[in-house]
DNA sequence: TTAGCAAATCTTTTT
DNA sequence: GATTTGCTAA
């Protein structure tokens, strides 16, 4: 804390234009900062923050949110290089994991324990499917998706269950929409949870909510604590994280939020433009400053963007400008598959490179769903194009990551009835699903959670279940005794090993078993490091685990300096910039997505999207589609999208050279100012059903050769030990047969029997249902 | 109880 | 095409 008051080195503030810098300069009360895409919105953010600390405020006052970690990564890196070492003690992160480490530390106040587990996606759907199926709910009409949709909409507007059940209009939602029991599946699930002791995301912040409502002492004290809010791309804020946001504001009301509606993407999720016009309201006496001036992008680019948000009925007025060069216009480019556009796209990027000296990195390849990076991926891996995929699977999510995960999850957890579903039976233990049944049974009649039963097995299962229980119980428990003695490395391994994962995985020699070996291999390093880490003095692995579950691809890549092209859905792309872009696959159904065309709001955030593509690229932007792409497996027709008739063809080129074939020759029809890619029809043109006809349903198994046996009555099958050779017996299916011969000694003899029609048949006496006749 | 195969379903987008 | 679910034989 020396002098650095006023004076002191504030160079920074000279290269920012008058608005940016009346942003960063106010930094007591209200502010709102509309920034347009490329208007240097990260840069105001990180010298605002800069500017509080070279002003003399205590870093440990100032809490950033944003909405991805990359972001916040990003920018702790930037405030790092003004500001030097003290920006470490910002509270800076996504909502969900600063809200995470705030409920844990004051999780006990709302009746959790304060090492919650948090329910990823996959562990809340599958919370949800075992409720739908105790509740014998038709799965087509109460679909996992639908209900999850629902219920985390209804957390993310603060809408508990009871509240849920009690309020009218949502329950003649549901009534109308023929899903009346929403309510008490909701009910359940939340029950559930509590009773896992597990949070899932939306918790995250519903229970911040909760925790902030009810405790006023703990509301005081994060509002002491956090006496400047800042919070990033507030366009994509949901009525729970703005309802936090103004509590905590409540006391200094020194907050600021960035945000740009044109960019709002995430509606999906909850996010509500609301918020920004909300904001006006709570605020009487905000300050709102417009960055409008791109410095990102060319004309060109920045103007065509502009001409498809127009499409866009529900806006803040803005004019966002670039005084940059005109650039080259947008290029259109048609292929007649998914392959040949990442082919087309492939050669374009070496072409650009070659010819105008870029780097890889200057590349980026934006696309719609995370299922078309496989089409760029062979046109890049067949010119040997280097590439990185950010986002799609997490290497969290990989299968035998979660699996190792859940062990150490349960270590610190037992209550986590995910966790405990997903490894009592793996490796194999011969507690196979009847048994976990059964588990779950003994639990509910008892009223007691899955792990009371497990290790007191014997006083609620019989025998050999029992049994096998019991050692499952005594080996977790030595994972708790063990991971209380060692640091985080040295459990995570002792675990690994204990466990069988390693064995297991070790002992499959399948190309997908090394892989998955060598996956576990990177996460133990990953503990590893992390235990060696000289900066943090708890070392447990309950500590990694801390926020394991909020994690994501980002975190771990290590490799950041390679010089390579990136791969990555547009949502992903959010805040980023390359030099280069293309946009891939603008095509109906898939960009604007199926899902979105029915409704004009979803159509407007698909609108929305496209413009956040459009105004990542700084000097060229390439547009593709395919006339045909593989989807679920079989190929089909596609048409060109709707939004690129949207741009005003006066930023696109239409006469593309063709590089050897696949460009598009389209024309611009003057008239109608639209942009034709054959001989004008795909107006006219009625859309094809699909191209792939139905099969015909299917008959039954059953076919007319062999027609079923039907049993006698009082069918009943005899016991292993009761047959033998050249007896006559019948099979429940197989119909009238004779024994030809056994082998194998009791309880697992092999009988071969004769069937008429069917010949001989091996059946393993134990388990078929044969019965003696004579 | 479980392995192995056929069938169904899947695709938005993310914390 | 890939992954998950569902059925059947052992």
């Amino acid at each position: 804390m020396s002098l650095k008051k006023t004076g002191a080195d504030l160079d920074y503030l000279e290269g920012l234009n008058p608005q940016q810098r009346a942003a960063v300069e106010n930094t007591k009360g209200p502010v709102m900062i509309v920034a347009g895409a490329g208007s240097g919105k990260t840069r105001v953010i990180t010298y605002r923050v800069a500017h509080l600390i070279q002003t003399g405020t205590d870093p440990f006052n100032i809490l950033v949110l944003t909405f991805t970690n990359k972001a916040s990564k990003d920018m702790r890196e930037r405030i790092g290089k003004v500001v030097g070492a003290e920006a470490k003690n910002i509270w800076m992160g996504t909502f969900h994991s600063v809200f995470a480490k705030i409920l844990r530390v004051e999780a006990e106040k709302i009746g959790y324990p304060s090492n919650f587990t948090i329910y990823d996606t996959d562990d809340s759907k599958s919370v949800l499917r075992a409720i739908l199926k105790e509740m014998q709910l038709d799965d087509k009409l109460y679909a996992v998706n639908f209900v999850f949709g629902r219920i985390s909409s209804a957390k993310n507007n603060l809408i508990s269950w009871g509240e849920y059940q009690a309020n009218d209009q949502i329950q003649a939602e549901d009534i109308q929409n023929k899903r009346p029991l929403i309510g008490q599946i909701y009910e359940q699930y939340a029950k559930r949870c509590f009773r896992a002791g597990a949070m899932d995301f939306d918790d995250l912040l519903f229970k911040t909510n909760i925790l902030l409502k009810e405790h006023t002492d703990v509301l005081n004290k994060y509002q002491q604590k956090f006496r400047y809010l800042m919070v990033d791309e507030y366009q994509d804020t949901n009525f729970s994280q703005y309802t936090i946001v103004k509590k905590l504001a409540a006391a200094y009301q020194n907050i600021c939020v960035v945000g740009d509606d044109a960019q709002s993407i995430y509606a999906f999720r909850g996010a509500n433009i609301q918020n920004i016009l909300n904001f006006e309201r709570d605020y009487p006496d905000l300050k709102v400053y417009k960055l409008e001036q791109n410095y990102r992008s060319t004309q060109n680019i920045v103007d065509a963007a502009s001409s498809i948000i127009a499409n866009n009925k529900n806006q803040l007025e803005k004019n966002v400008f670039s005084e940059n060069a005109e650039g080259d216009r947008i290029k259109v480019a048609r292929a007649f598959t998914d392959n040949e556009e990442g082919k087309l796209v492939a050669e374009s990027i070496i072409q650009e490179r070659t010819t105008k000296g870029y780097k890889h990195s200057d590349f980026a390849i934006l696309y719609r769903t995370n299922a078309q990076s496989r089409a760029m991926e062979e046109g890049l891996r067949k010119l040997n194009i280097p590439y990185k995929i950010y986002g799609g699977q997490s290497f969290y999510q990989r299968k035998e990551i979660k699996d190792l995960i859940a062990y150490f999850r349960l270590t610190f957890n037992p209550k986590d009835e995910e966790a405990i579903k997903r490894v009592i039976n793996y490796p194999k233990r011969g507690i196979g699903d009847t048994s976990i049944d059964k588990i779950i049974v003994a639990a509910d009649q008892n009223n007691v959670t899955m792990w009371d039963v497990i290790s007191n097995a014997h006083q609620y299962v019989d025998g050999r279940l029992a049994n096998q229980l019991n050692d499952f119980s005594m080996m977790v428990q030595s994972f708790q005794a063990e991971a209380k003695k060692l640091d985080a490395y040295d459990s995570a391994l002792f675990i690994a090993q204990h466990a069988g994962i390693l064995k297991e995985l070790y002992t499959d020699d399948s190309v997908e078993g090394r892989a998955r070996y060598e996956n576990i291999q990177e996460l133990l390093n990953g503990i590893k490091e992390f235990a060696e880490r000289e900066d943090i003095e708890e070392k447990g692995l309950d500590i990694f685990m801390q926020d394991v579950a909020l994690l994501t691809n980002d975190d771990k890549d290590g490799d950041k300096n390679k010089d390579t092209v990136s791969l990555m859905t547009i949502h992903s792309a959010k805040g980023l910039e390359f030099k280069n872009v293309f946009i891939v696959g603008l095509e109906e159904n898939l960009f604007p997505s199926q899902m979105s065309v029915n409704s004009r709001s979803d159509l407007e955030e698909e609108r929305r999207l496209f413009y956040v593509a459009i105004t990542r690229a700084e000097i060229k932007l390439t547009i593709t589609y395919a006339t045909s792409r593989y989807r679920w497996g079989t190929l089909t027709n596609c048409e060109p999208s709707r939004f690129i008739n949207e741009i005003n063809p006066r930023f696109l080129e239409l006469e593309v050279k063709p590089a050897k074939s696949n460009m598009i020759e389209g024309s611009f029809d003057d008239e109608r100012k639209t942009w034709t890619s054959q001989p004008r029809d795909f107006f006219s043109k009625p859309k094809p059903a699909s191209t792939s006809s139905a099969p015909p349903p299917r008959p039954k198994t059953t076919s007319l050769l062999a027609k079923a046996h039907v049993p006698t009555p009082g069918f009943a099958p005899s016991q292993p030990h009761e047959f033998q050779g050249g007896m006559e017996v019948e099979h429940e299916k197989f119909g009238f047969g004779k024994i030809i011969s056994l082998e194998g000694a009791l309880p697992d003899v092999k009988a071969t029997v004769f069937f008429q029609g069917l010949g001989n048949k091996q059946l393993l006496l134990k388990f078929a249902k044969l019965m003696i006749v004579r």
